[in-house]
DNA sequence: GGATAACCACACCGGTCGGTATAATCGGGG
DNA sequence: CCCCGATTATACCGACCGGTGTGGTTATCC
């Protein structure tokens, strides 16, 4: 026996399976999951096929840990970009250039956890639980950005923040407007309580 | 020679053409346009696949025709539905409940236009195109009902609303949100013009 | 009655899919 | 020194991929 598949995200990646997940990140994302092929994979990370079997196990398992990494650091980016703001308003307004910044960096491949929802039919795919649980994050932190700007029913307006943010999401991917999270800034901040 | 590659969307289709292109409404939207084999199209929808490449000529042309019906069918529906209404604020608020109808009848497998863009990474495939001209009619539609509303903005508060649209079909489909177009009603409720 | 279009059955193509098997090599730690 | 984990190289597997070729049947229209 080589190595049982790896647990779920336990101990450090050696060398190898970091390769293969940053080719991972690379090539799933831009070029789509079922469009990739293991072989591509390994040559694209310089590494053998069977190295990433014997770290990963199979390759639902390497896409559930591609989805699990990008969810990571966009929470990670995101915290970084509202941490130092004062108040919940300026937080909510600070999400949509955060956005902006991200899509005008990254051509026009729209939501990796959207885009896997569509790639992976079956809906018990472990993928699409990392996929609903990014959004769940995402929708908890407009939740509760939304309570702190003191607006009577921070729930639903929490949502439609979130549903502007996804939104200017496809708009960018699908339209090309690139000016697509300054549209949802705006309308955020007309959503807002009045200040 | 059989039959030239069918031009665009000429002469009505034959009736094993349209038994396939049913099938590709099903198979498509419903397991991915990548995770669906010609053969298993040719089964589903009994047929042989020497008769879809007769009509079709190409998997890509297939699924441009299986997009564009899609689309002409959206355009069908949304028209019919917002026709009747008095007045332009009555019809934006009109299109979420049809988005709503719509989502609770298709079970969480979201936009088919935005699915294709995940499922065809180059940005030159034809049937990008076609998720584009959707979006873009769409748009469309919403600017001018904005600008019927009497908006000072109607372009940006047309485009805040296609946000919250799409929006509302990513939280449903990821999310779950059952209630997530009479929560994008509510804000693009807000956002309009106070009546 | 002959041409034409639509369709069927079936066999076949090279290539790629996800995944496995075998064996060798290399470096570091006990 | 020897073992062990990581990695390499290479060959292989059956299944499926998109797509083609051949030949025959049926119905319709001129």
């Amino acid at each position: 026996m080589p190595t049982p598949p790896t647990p779920p995200t336990a101990r450090p990646l050696t060398p190898a399976a970091r390769r293969v997940l940053d080719s991972a990140h690379e090539l799933f994302y831009t070029r789509g999951i079922n469009t990739v092929g293991m072989d591509l994979l390994a040559e694209h990370a310089g590494i053998t096929k069977k190295t990433i079997y014997d770290r990963f196990g199979s390759k639902d398992a390497l896409v559930v840990a591609y989805l699990s990494e990008r969810d990571r650091r966009w929470r990670a980016y995101l915290n970084g970009r509202l941490a130092p703001l004062p108040d919940a308003r300026a937080r909510v307004l600070a999400t949509y250039d955060a956005l902006g910044e991200w899509l005008a960096g990254h051509g026009r491949r729209g939501c990796a956890m959207v885009n896997a929802c569509a790639e992976l039919p079956d809906p018990e795919h472990p993928g699409r639980r990392v996929a609903r649980e990014q959004k769940e994050w995402t929708r908890g932190l407009y939740r509760d950005l939304a309570a702190g700007t003191g607006a009577a029913d921070p729930g639903p307006l929490g949502d439609a923040l979130l549903m502007l943010h996804e939104g200017a999401t496809v708009a960018f991917t699908v339209l090309g407007a690139t000016d697509s999270a300054a549209t949802a800034r705006r309308a955020a901040d007309a959503l807002l309580p009045s200040s």
